[in-house]
DNA sequence: TTGCATTGAACAAACGATTGTTCTATCTTA
DNA sequence: TAAGATAGAACAATCGTTTGTTCAATGCAA
């Protein structure tokens, strides 16, 4: 068992209430140098360190984080934890991982439990439009972040990008190279993504005088599994799209694998697109154009969003948004870019 | 601010200790009937929850683990998380995520903190032969199992697969192929898989009576990029090595892109096995052989041995070994075996 | 020498829950 | 009816820290 405030007292023959202001260098109180001193001493000798169950209880604060995403081995919520954990480590607090497969159910019963540990703050990647979830965590007073997907509540605290410009991006970027008939693997109606990247991806199409076939758009939600589902159903029309704007890059995978099923050639019979270049993106070959998004960004400034809200005690209604950018790779750039641009120094960050 | 139970004391009339003693159930106790039924009333129209922070502080038990490994970006620890989560959530139990990036030090402090924070156990998968935080572990009693990775310590509680059969698996699938100059991408000294898996690299080529040529065995260390430096370092040799053995898949993944980079064709110029299965490996083009392992089954038998301590209290030795399964791709096998062989029902699981 | 600051440390009350012990009615039984 | 058993709930200590308050001892000035 580690050390305690009562024990040292003990050993050192003086309060506990002194071993913690000398601990915690309290300026409020006068403690003479000699006795500071030998106390300091005892301190790096025993190697105490107060517990931090017993601090959060007294101070209500536990110097804990929580991220709440649909599911970690998608790389882009792995990305986007390491954001988080390098903006919240350095100023010592842990962080809780909480996986929800997209089910508001246990999206629900994790806050709650989160709630009950009296975690400090929670980020939130799995919100969905109108989400009851994000009400009760503004009624509970937990300062929270929504990051990537936001609930069109109130202005809650967010970080992501502008989701209409990149799915515009994407889809100018296929209407450009002369496509005429572009599918879209949407998201969910009930998600913020899937919503807005729709929006662009129609804005996109009626900007350049396309015709927006309902037929053309298929839900694929956010998997791989439902991508290829999505992908195979939008390629066995009679008249097929050449080119697949993708609501994510994990749906984009899906579309791979499914195109690859079908026989048909990437970018040669269907260009594909993607959205958030995970590092995924560049290593699949040919290389899939997708919008770029800085992932590790959103995580840090989630982050600091979040511990400014703990800091101060006062709710942010702060936005953070990062400007979607496109990367062209083989997946929609015939010939020379069916392989991956590849950097020519070894260890440089593919993109 | 959540509902106390001095707040429902209050409310009901009665005494805290009387609320404590119906909401736990407590069987030491008599409640009379009446009272039972008023307060439980009261508990679930409040939704009272106690506060984990002073639960914690009172029974020395905080519900939370943590999972400690080198970086969460890798599709292995990734899975490795689930693993764990899927192991413990329905136990009640949250997961803190700590991120060492290979760093002893870092993984130290992060010890370090959590044991501060009374956590209930830890999941290493990041540690070191002999390694000193490991000692640590054990003498401050903190319940622990290593995964994946073993420190040489006397029988610590482990789960993992046998790392010279992988290995050797690997490379004697690549001597029957017919390749005789087979080069390693080695893991680090310091670190059992590196060990073992260069031991049974080296046991499959002298079985064979071939030659090990010590130029042949770069350490790559487990990165992608180390990966693909040590692979360019591999093929610049006069005589070339035409099949690689990589100590993981993300090597694997870097020497691909260096086999790449310098235009090597992959199988026909040179092959290239992996070890872990991740989900990327059979989605490489070509797929990637490599060895299997249940990487979800290392984090849910790591979770149950975990609470298994922390429930008895004890120490455990014991070892969960999974047997290491090699799956052939288009990385070894040229001709058909070019593309990864794909499942003909959409959405089973790709190998 | 008395009185009053000032210094330095002890005291004590939280934080919210758990649990062994004690207390007070009510009920049995002789 | 008096004594003892029993049911049901209150009491109180505890987990380890933090922090406002009190207290004792010393110093200084009048």
């Amino acid at each position: 068992m580690p050390v305690t405030l009562k024990q040292l007292a003990a050993r050192a023959h003086v309060h506990p209430s002194t071993i913690s202001r000398v601990a915690n260098h309290d300026p409020g109180q006068r403690i003479a140098p000699v006795t500071r001193q030998r106390i300091e001493e005892l301190l790096r000798e025993t190697e105490y360190r107060p517990n931090g169950v017993a601090r959060g209880l007294k101070l209500r604060q536990t110097l804990v984080l929580a991220v709440v995403i649909p599911d970690i081995t998608n790389p882009f919520f792995a990305a986007l934890f390491r954001g988080v954990e390098d903006g919240a480590s350095p100023h010592g607090y842990n962080v809780l991982l909480c996986n929800t497969d997209g089910s508001p159910e246990r999206q629900r019963s994790h806050l709650q439990s989160l709630h009950a540990r009296q975690v400090d703050g929670v980020i939130l990647a799995s919100s969905f439009l109108k989400d009851p979830a994000v009400r009760w965590l503004r009624q509970q007073r937990i300062p929270y972040v929504l990051v990537n997907r936001y609930s069109d509540q109130a202005h809650d605290p967010f970080v992501g990008s502008d989701d209409v410009v990149g799915a515009r991006l994407a889809t100018a970027h296929l209407a450009a190279l002369g496509h005429e008939r572009i599918g879209h693997l949407a998201g969910k109606a009930t998600v913020s993504t899937g919503v807005l990247r729709r929006r662009g991806y129609l804005a996109a199409l009626s900007e350049r005088g396309l015709s927006t076939d309902p037929r053309l758009v298929i839900e694929s939600g956010y998997t791989e599994e439902g991508g290829a589902r999505a992908a195979q159903q939008l390629l066995s029309l009679d008249d097929r799209p050449t080119a697949i704007f993708a609501v994510t890059d994990m749906t984009a995978v899906g579309a791979f694998g499914a195109a690859r099923r079908m026989g048909l050639r990437i970018p040669q019979d269907v260009a594909i697109v993607g959205y958030n270049d995970i590092p995924l993106a560049s290593r699949m070959v040919p290389g899939l154009t997708t919008v770029h998004v800085p992932i590790h960004d959103f995580g840090s400034a989630a982050a600091r969003l979040l511990l400014e809200q703990v800091e101060t005690g006062e709710p942010s209604r702060r936005r953070v948004i990062f400007n979607p950018e496109l990367i062209v790779r083989g997946s929609t750039a015939a010939g020379a870019g069916d392989e991956p641009r590849l950097p020519t120094t070894i260890g440089a960050k593919l993109r």
